[in-house]
DNA sequence: GCGATTGA
DNA sequence: TCAATCGC
């Protein structure tokens, strides 16, 4: 059971500030309102809860507090006018949707939510505070009362408590006594802040026993607190929450209402032209209703050891979706060390197969494993990030089928901003904590050497967990998102598996090769450096460095970083001609940088391969936009051709092709605003940086000025700011704008097409891609700063995410068509193929131009060669 | 802008 | 954990 206190000024507050002054036809202020509804809207997505009341600060002024202090919150500012209207409307809609509100004269809200929660944990009931004033700290107790933050949508338990300031919960109110607070006027010790405070409420925990030990601490410290000593034990008076308010609480009345609370007040906000939420609301429901009533996952894990037993139960799988997951004893070149799988309600099976340790009890042999778990997967398997398994069992001479679901991806699909990982998830919508890896594995080097009992509890757990978060999350998915799933996302786990395990193969004797001479360089340009500086450091460590540059040489400092002298690329390159070892410091970078991330680690992944090829990791659920990641090595930021040609140590075996979208994301732009201009220069396949320049300062500078409309053409796909793109172009912030205003004031349209985006973002909640994929921005809780950068994003993602949209849907195709393509790297806008002839390769790209009708052609290039390096 | 990787 | 740097 759970139950959610929401500090209700201070949330409101914080909703006031955080969103934009949006205003009613009427001319009625309403933005604070549409913050609300939507976090009432948004309740059973970001946590599940049973109860909800809302507290309220008492209407007497005069509170037991200001009894103590007079002085207490004197120094708050008044209210804003737009927030003064406001608030009594919000007041009413709580109080019309059904939900509780607690009030107490005399009692401010803090006090009522510290009473509350405190009684409710002691009745074993979970507690969620909605707040983020700090004075809640001094109650969490974990797996008891935690703090949800609405904006960040984290829980703050002990440890976050702990590392945010230093001290345990426990602690708290004595270290806020010393502390103080200057936006309730509360006192504290002066000259004592967070750090010191923390480190004498670690040692002496209370006030008392610090002041008996007053003695012990030395010098200044010791004066401060002499000196405010009274003003500690009242500050600690002041923030202490009362706790008793009441003696018994009636559950009951906090239930959350069983009539939908924003259907109920749809008149009011159609008063107040706050439509979007309700359309949204009418259409999709709450997330509420879809909670669970009993979210305590219990099973019975189920041991196999007897092959006869095996079979029979796999028949009676019959046509039924089954979860399957596998154990191994590592993560890179794993084996297989058992397996498990679900089908039914509340119980799962695991099979071992390769435990080793002594007095390890009876297993199925692998030979017989492998054709069980063959029949498993010929049947409609799901699993909890399958490419793993699947790519293992392929090893082993299994048929890889295209799984049902994999709920790795369902989550991703519905969030991709938030962790996937099965325990992350199971977390989210079960309110289960599944068994930690770590725990089982204790001391043990590997899977293997667990207890098989042990073992079946965990990987049974794992199956389960992933059925059952597959009825939800299909569920999920088919209300929300309706994304392609069955024809996109699974089979494209069978391409990456396919991709994966081709591998690239690296030319060893090239990279060693690169390595003397780099070495040999970065050997000399040491000394030199050494020279420059008058004495040897460390060149790699950024603070040494900035040492050397700003206080013994004295170059002009030009950005500072929160923690010292920034020393980045751009803040070398423009020092370059103040001294000469700044030359010398760049190109050591580069060399380094080459070395040390590149040079050196890819022959290592290509030496524990027979036939040097270098098997990298692509993330299907890497970014929040689509796009892929790859990792492990990550082959997509191998550096381009320089004097230092590493992409010539990739190698092909008869012949690479390379086929890439030409500026993709800008044709999106073109199609998505459908800029005639834009249209037209794509259509006409002009050199579109150049138009962009023609465009903005005319036909005579247009060619001078290319390099400007290139980066302003960068900065609408990435989002980039003017602050940004003045750092890329080398101008002040002023002229960035400049030429940003320039720019939309010559494509207007394409002016009008951002600005209804992000109007329409911030309306739906929500961004779509070409193919239909969304991304979800929680625009109710953001403050100025993440709602620019919410606007940022929601824009990125359309040409980012839709441009992912259509190579994914490119390989699928190209794969249908050739099964046998050998598909080496997928790197955001281009594909790598290993190929036989030259005409098939002509083929693809025709796939490639045609997976998707857009107002502009796409346009791929082609380019064949031996090495990677002569690609393009 | 994001994501992966490295070194201090 | 942070700063820096590679690709797109």
């Amino acid at each position: 059971m759970t139950l959610t206190i929401i500090d209700t000024f201070g949330f409101l507050f914080r909703n006031f500030y955080a969103l934009p002054p949006l205003k009613s036809k009427k001319g009625f202020p309403t933005g604070m309102i549409t913050g609300f509804l939507n976090f009432v809207a948004s309740l059973g997505r970001d946590f599940e809860t049973d109860y909800i009341v809302f507290t309220l600060d008492s209407k007497e002024k005069d509170t037991f507090r200001k009894e103590i202090f007079k002085d207490y919150k004197a120094n708050r500012p008044e209210a804003p006018e737009d927030l003064k209207t406001q608030l009594p409307v919000a007041i009413e809609l709580i109080n019309e949707m059904g939900f509780k509100m607690l009030e107490i004269p005399g009692y401010e809200s803090d006090d009522i939510i510290a009473s509350l929660a405190k009684l409710a944990a002691s009745q074993g009931i979970k507690v969620k505070i909605v707040s983020h004033d700090k004075d809640m700290y001094q109650l969490i107790d974990d797996d008891k009362i935690v703090i949800f933050d609405p904006i960040k949508k984290v829980e703050i338990n002990e440890a976050k408590c702990i590392e945010k300031f230093g001290v345990h919960p426990k602690d708290f109110i004595n270290f806020q006594a010393l502390v103080g607070d200057s936006s309730d006027n509360i006192p504290g010790v002066k000259g004592v802040g967070v750090k010191t405070a923390a480190k004498l409420i670690n040692q002496y925990k209370t006030l008392e026993n610090l002041y008996d030990h007053i003695d012990e601490i030395k010098g200044a410290l010791q004066k401060k607190l002499l000196a405010d000593k009274e003003n500690a034990f009242l500050s600690r008076e002041l923030v202490t929450l009362k706790t008793d308010l009441f003696d018994n609480i009636n559950l009951e009345e906090f239930k959350y209402p069983e009539i939908n609370p924003i259907l109920k007040v749809a008149d009011k906000l159609i008063d107040l032209d706050i439509t979007s939420i309700l359309e949204r609301v009418k259409k999709d429901g709450l997330y509420v209703k879809t909670k669970m009533p009993d979210n305590q996952v219990k099973f019975d894990a189920v041991l196999i050891e007897n092959e006869k037993e095996l079979f029979e139960i796999i028949d009676k799988i019959e046509d039924k979706i089954v979860a399957f997951d596998t154990e191994t004893d590592s993560l890179e070149n794993p084996n297989i060390v058992g397996f498990s799988f679900a089908y039914e309600k509340n119980k799962a099976y695991y099979v071992p197969i390769n435990h080793f340790y002594l007095g390890v009890t009876d297993q199925i042999p692998e030979k017989t494993a492998l054709k069980a778990i063959q029949k498993i997967l010929d049947k409609k398997v799901i699993g909890h990030n399958l490419k793993f398994d699947f790519k293992m069992l392929k090893k082993y001479g299994l048929e890889i089928p295209t799984p049902h679901a994999d709920t790795m991806i369902l989550a991703w699909i519905l969030d991709p901003d938030s962790p996937v990982g099965l325990d992350s998830v199971a977390k989210r919508y079960l309110d289960h904590q599944n068994i930690k890896f770590k725990e089982v594995i204790g001391k043990r080097k590997n899977f293997s050497e667990v207890d098989i009992q042990e073992a079946a509890k965990y990987a049974a757990e794992d199956a389960l967990i992933s059925l059952k978060l597959y009825e939800i999350l299909k569920e999920k998915l088919w209300e929300e998102v309706k994304w392609d799933i069955e024809n996109i996302e699974m089979p494209f786990i069978n391409l990456l598996i396919d991709i994966e395990s081709q591998g690239i193969k690296l030319d060893i004797e090239y990279m060693q090769k690169l390595q003397t001479e780099t070495t040999e360089k970065l050997e000399n340009l040491t000394q030199e450096i050494y020279r420059y500086a008058g004495s040897e450091f460390n060149i790699k460590s950024t603070k040494q460095l900035a040492h050397i540059l700003f206080e013994v040489l004295k170059l002009p400092v030009k950005r500072k970083t929160k923690t010292g002298y920034s020393t980045d690329e751009k803040v070398l390159t423009s020092l370059k001609g103040t001294h000469p070892i700044i030359e010398k410091l760049l190109e050591y970078r580069k060399l380094d940088k080459l070395l040390s991330t590149y040079i050196i680690p890819l022959q290592e992944y290509a030496k524990k391969d027979p036939n040097h090829k270098i098997y990298t990791n692509f993330l299907q659920t890497g970014t929040a936009t689509g796009r892929l990641s790859s990792k492990n090595p990550n082959l997509q930021n191998i550096p381009t051709s320089t004097d230092i040609n590493i992409r010539d140590a990739f190698v092909a075996e008869k012949e690479f092709v390379s086929l890439d979208y030409s500026q993709i994301e800008l044709r999106l732009l073109a199609h998505f605003s459908k800029d005639e201009h834009l249209i037209n220069a794509f259509l006409e396949d002009k050199d579109i940086h150049l138009e962009t320049a023609v465009k903005i300062f005319g036909e005579n500078r247009a060619k001078e000025y290319r390099p400007v409309a290139k980066s302003i053409n960068f900065g609408l796909i990435y989002g980039m700011g003017p602050k940004k793109l003045s750092e890329t172009i080398n101008v002040s912030t002023k002229e960035a704008k400049e030429f940003i205003e320039k720019y939309f004031a010559s494509f207007p349209t394409v002016k009008t097409f951002l600005e209804n985006t992000k109007i329409e973002a911030r309306e739906k909640g929500y961004v779509e891609t070409l193919l239909k994929r969304r991304r979800f921005f929680d625009f109710a809780a953001a403050n100025a700063r993440t709602l620019a950068n919410f606007e940022r994003e929601a824009v990125n993602t359309i040409f980012q995410g839709s441009a992912a949209d259509i190579i994914k849907k490119a390989m699928i195709e190209i794969k249908q068509r050739f099964p046998k393509a050998k598909m080496l790297l997928q790197i955001h806008d281009e594909l790598i193929f290993e190929i036989d002839s030259r005409d098939e390769a002509y083929e693809y790209k025709k796939i490639m131009q045609n997976v998707f009708k857009l107002e502009v052609p796409l346009k791929v290039g082609i380019s064949f060669g031996k090495r990677w390096g002569e690609l393009k």
